[in-house]
RNA sequence: GCCUGGUUGGUCUAGUGGCCUAGGACGCUGCCCUCUCACGGCGGUAACAGGGGUUCGACUCCCCUACCAGGUACCA
């Protein structure tokens, strides 16, 4: 039989990082067996509609690479793929059901309901529906029924016997009838619960397989029940562990964790943030770490799915991103890096072809996500005048303001006189000098970095730099740094 | 409370009775490279939740306890 999968999430909100997760084992497991892989919207909470939620998720799992090949947006023959459109499929189900004894209607209002319930755990017990409405007669079902009453339709659990199912990485569960509660499969609105939408569904849409949260591993047997009911063979169930903000929260967005599409306009790369994530909760097996989708696709198995849950690790994905970034081609980086540099303020530079592989020298390798760069550049742009001449001792390059000082009177002639401004002749320049002069590298460009940044952590050396800035600004900077230098010392004189 | 699961270093994990004096990765850290910071190279650090069994032998099987999560809605 062909696989079928389905990722079905309720348009209330973003797309996090757990239910893409999800979405992409769906999708892996779809892939791996040459089968479907199925999108379903599920909005029969009307009260939880979000505007835009919908939009949300194809956006999110389009970057993300998982296209689906049924689905709201392109149809298919398993259709409508929105709950809502399909709300008049339930009931008849629901019929059937109550025909086969296995379900009955129910007219206990909500305010009853919630007032019995409070009074139960007011004494410590847990409430549970007493089958009330199941006792009510066919006629004067059929009475109030027809009166217009408000109902819902509700599911008759056996009072014994157990419950069970197989599930692909728990292995079998199963659950005392007693325990369970009649669910309600028909709300008071007409809409389907999730519940009983979703059997109803996944049966009618040829599922095969049901990759969803751990949250509904404990009511799964109860599903079974109306499968069994309706004599439905019953998919593959794999129900996946929650991945975690720390040991005792779960991920959640309304607790500012971060969203699919919050950690793509960060700079982290929406290959990276899948190859993360798939690892978050499953492992091939072997050691391998780098996947691309379609090595995914090849390695998936759901042996590999790991039974307990997991905290997301920004750090590690934060390596990855810039595992990926580091293995990227020269040019396609400086694409990608160019908005943030002009974001940064050098989009002027960035234009320059002759910096675009100076920019990838000193950036590519430092670059963990993207929006790091404006940090790492903004000197490039303005240079903050005020920095402490302190700056300029460095004990390793052996380098002092005294030292810098002399450097720098020294230094400004050499470039002023320099008939090209670029990295050679820059270079050829200032090593040569520093070799003639027996000078250390570092005491030579210390100084000279540090009157052209202002600080002492640059992308890049000296000579990078200075290419970059052009010689106007670098002499500018080098002649204020001097300047600043000259002020200090006169201080000390007079002082 | 009750029910259902889970528990290997700070984190993600490998491990399905002897291959484990527990492997990999992130992190942290030492050294090297070096005009700074990164990158890169070579090292280091740190774990089987606790207690009982079963077995010649338990990280692996069983039981109990602890802790964590999920469920216990006319939410999904």
């Amino acid at each position: 039989m062909k696989v079928r999968t389905r990722f079905a999430p309720s348009p209330t909100g973003f797309m996090h990082v757990g239910n893409l997760r999800t979405a992409l084992y769906a999708w892996l497991w779809a892939k791996k067996n040459d089968g479907v892989f199925m999108l379903r919207i599920e909005d029969t909470d009307q009260a939880r509609f979000v505007e835009g939620a919908e939009e949300m998720v194809y956006k999110t799992l389009r970057t993300a690479g998982l296209v689906w090949d049924e689905g709201p947006d392109i149809g298919g023959d398993y259709g409508p793929y929105v709950q809502s459109e399909r709300k008049d499929m339930y009931l008849p189900y629901a019929k059937q059901l109550v025909e086969m004894g296995k379900a009955y209607y129910c007219f206990c209002t909500k305010e009853e309901l919630e007032e019995r319930r409070a009074a139960v755990e007011a004494e410590g017990g847990t409430f549970k529906y007493d089958k009330h409405c199941l006792s009510l007669s066919k006629e004067e079902v059929e009475r109030r029924l027809a009166a217009g009453e408000p109902y819902v339709i509700r599911q008759n659990v056996p009072t014994e016997g157990v419950a069970d199912f197989d599930d692909a990485i728990f292995g079998h569960i199963s659950v005392d009838c007693a325990e369970l509660d009649d669910m309600i499969l028909i709300k008071a609105d007409g809409m389907p619960t999730y519940n009983f939408a979703n059997v109803i569904d996944d049966h009618t849409m040829g599922i095969t397989h049901v990759l969803r949260g751990m949250e509904y591993l404990s009511s799964t047997p109860k599903y079974n029940l109306l499968y069994d009911a309706f004599g439905w063979e019953k998919p593959t169930y794999v129900h996946l562990t929650t991945i975690m903000r720390d040991a005792t929260h779960k991920l959640s967005k309304r607790d500012g964790d971060a969203t699919f599409e919050d950690l793509v306009n960060l700079g982290y790369l929406p290959e990276a943030i899948i190859n993360y994530l798939a690892l978050v909760g499953w492992s091939p097996g072997d050691e391998r770490e780098f996947f691309t989708l379609d090595e995914l696709k090849e390695a998936f198995s759901l042996e590999g799915l790991s039974k307990s849950p997991a905290i997301f690790d920004h750090n590690k994905l934060r390596w990855m991103n810039a595992e990926y970034i580091r293995r990227m081609d020269g040019a396609a980086y400086f694409e990608k890096a160019k908005p943030w540099l002009i974001k940064a303020g050098v989009g002027a530079m960035a234009e320059d072809p002759a910096n675009e592989d100076i920019f990838i020298r000193i950036l590519q390798p430092r670059t963990e996500i993207f929006s790091d760069i404006a940090n790492v550049v903004d000197f490039l742009a303005e240079l903050d005048e005020g920095y402490d001449t302190e700056l300029f001792t460095n004990k390793k390059s052996k380098t002092n303001p005294e030292v810098s000082k002399a450097v720098l009177e020294a230094v400004i002639p050499l470039l002023e006189a320099l008939p090209e401004w670029n990295e050679t002749s820059l270079h050829d320049a200032l090593i040569g000098f520093a070799a003639e002069k027996g000078m250390k590298n570092g005491t030579l460009l210390w100084p000279v970095r540090i009157a052209m940044s202002g600080r002492t952590v640059t992308p890049g050396g000296a000579i990078e730099i200075a290419a970059l800035l052009g010689r106007e600004e670098t002499l500018r900077r080098l002649r204020l740094g001097l300047e600043k230098l000259n002020h200090e010392a006169g201080d000390i004189c007079v002082g």
